[in-house]
DNA sequence: TGTGCACCTTCCCACCATTGGAGGGTCAAC
DNA sequence: GTTGACCCTCCAATGGTGGGAAGGTGCACA
């Protein structure tokens, strides 16, 4: 199998198979005496585990360690269930956050007319005031300065 | 207000205030005599409103029509919450991937002991056969992480 | 035997938003 | 006059991914 025929059997684009052999996530492949890559069948497999891991969620070097414990036949399941959990919870945090956006979001459009009139809670609403940007009311230190045209 | 205070005032980091300008996302700040950056109030609500937007995940190049449209007295509200409903459309989309991953992950973490023995359904999931293997490579969809505010 | 096309190779660039650091100037206080 | 906190610009790296140039290979068909 040359490096086309593994893209379509792992769905992992001719680009990304070179690149993930390039950081070490997988052994460089096989060549041919013409300097292609060969894939084996077991290659196939293992870049499939890949693929489904990066369909997860998983980033490159979470799937190392999933791919070394893969590989290990002696491995603690308790390992892999940590690993999988830890991401687990990264993903529920990424999910609050998107929820948060969304419902602010919402709550913005949803009192906005949305017809051809200029006043629009959205944009106040960006505009306003926040506690996170109420740092300092710092009362013009008056650093004086010039000012030259920009 | 020189940049170290304008970053204060409006939890932007110093190096992104002059990334923001860079790209022309704000326009350039003026300067004192000796080339440092001067803000004015106008510009630090600005520059709040840029930070909220981002803080909803929206991306620059919508944030810049988005601060185009707050700048506009004459726009229609319909423009904005357009804009903001294809927004939150996509963060949906995104919290859909999410929350698949999240189940998946949850199935297979489920079935696992997560003991000292190998023999691991989170592993053997990932290496199994799915359907998606036979599709061409993915367009992309979610794998933009979007850091949330820092 | 040539021609053509689909495929392969490496190498470099762009993207997005952000951080880090080097190397050097400025400001204010002590 | 030194110190330290600030500011400047420029360059590089991150993480995955795609785009494309420049050139070699494999194979089918005339």
């Amino acid at each position: 199998m040359n490096i086309g025929e593994a893209s379509k059997a792992t769905g992992i684009s001719v680009k990304m198979l070179r690149y993930y052999e390039e950081i070490g996530l997988v052994r460089a492949a096989l060549r041919s005496y013409s300097g292609y890559r060969v894939y084996s069948d077991k290659n196939i497999a293992m870049l499939r585990f890949v693929r489904r891991a990066r369909d997860l969620g998983f980033q490159v070097k979470q799937i190392a360690a999933l791919l070394d414990l893969w590989q290990d036949a002696g491995r603690a399941s308790a390992d892999v269930k940590s690993l999988a959990m830890d991401h687990v919870r990264e993903l529920e945090q990424r999910r609050r956050e998107l929820d948060e956006m969304i419902a602010t979001l919402e709550h913005l459009a949803h009192h906005c007319h949305g017809d051809e009139r200029p006043d629009c809670p959205i944009l106040t609403g960006l505009g306003a005031e926040d506690e996170a940007t109420q740092k300092p009311p710092r009362k013009k230190t008056s650093r004086r300065s010039f000012a030259v045209a920009g």
